[in-house]
DNA sequence: CGCTCCTAGTGGTATATACTACCTATTAGA
DNA sequence: TCTAATAGGTAGTATATACCACTAGGAGCG
């Protein structure tokens, strides 16, 4: 289970470590995309395998399947760890997520996230300020 | 499966140079044609195949499916890479995408889609503040 | 409690690959 | 025969990938 909050650094070269705890989750390789809210996905390649057959399956002639398949699909990337357990990030994804020198890793149960530091303090001050409206939209959901 | 986002330059004798990555999967030969939203479709040839035939048993009568089928087969043209890897766009086909001198290469799963840089651009950033509605989507895939 | 060893993360260097710009050769047309 | 257009090829540059060295932090053991 992907779970935790890491801050790493990411290096001139674009190479971001990625925590060893998920690592050892992942497995050889994964596949990097553009994700909501300006951050970037970071799936497991089974799980990506069955995302990308249904979003490549898509009825073409839908506008918005199309949009959203050229978000998360021409948007993703194989990517594989170098020795040292790093990955590299594509300059069109770099400049998607406004990565800087400092990015956070989240686990999402089964999937990770990145994120700009900065954009990811801001969005949980945000997240802590309304956490009480967005509880009650959660309990429509059933939870 | 084909994804990723590359930029490419488009000589000026019309050649475009397709990412090494996809050229090995596409093997020989493939398909360009019109796409939609002013971009070109490149398909893997037994992907075209199969597509075409769809296409040509599509219902006569009815309007919309004749203007379809005139869009994507009446565009279609066999293409084959040189030694480098690149191939021709045919003049017709570049007005149709507004090609100038930079071209964006995307994988989308089971096609490549060839843009000029500045629509996908303002395409891209379109979607952008669309995210709302794409994530809508994604809640139905179960994301 | 402190030392040592080991693991994880950061930074840099070198090599190979791939793309682009440029140049050459060949063919067609006048 | 000369010109122009296009296919084919070469070389240089930028980028990615692999490799290597260093540092800091943590765990285990004395």
């Amino acid at each position: 289970m992907l779970i935790g909050e890491y801050k790493h650094s990411l290096d001139p070269k674009k190479r971001l470590s990625i925590p060893s705890k998920f690592r050892k989750e992942l497995g050889e390789g994964a596949v990097i995309t553009r994700g909501l809210d300006n951050c970037l996905f970071l799936f497991p390649s089974a799980y990506w395998q069955q995302l990308a057959e249904r979003l490549g399956n898509m009825p073409l002639v839908q506008q918005d399947s199309r949009a959203f398949a050229r978000l998360l699909l021409s948007g993703a990337m194989e990517v594989d760890f170098d020795s040292l357990g790093r990955i590299l990030i594509p300059e069109y994804l770099k400049q998607y997520a406004s990565l800087k020198k400092v990015a956070v890793v989240a686990g999402l149960y089964n999937r990770l996230e990145i994120w700009d530091e900065q954009r990811w303090e801001q969005y949980k001050s945000n997240l802590e300020k309304n956490s009480d409206s967005i509880a009650e939209k959660l309990t429509e959901l059933g939870i």
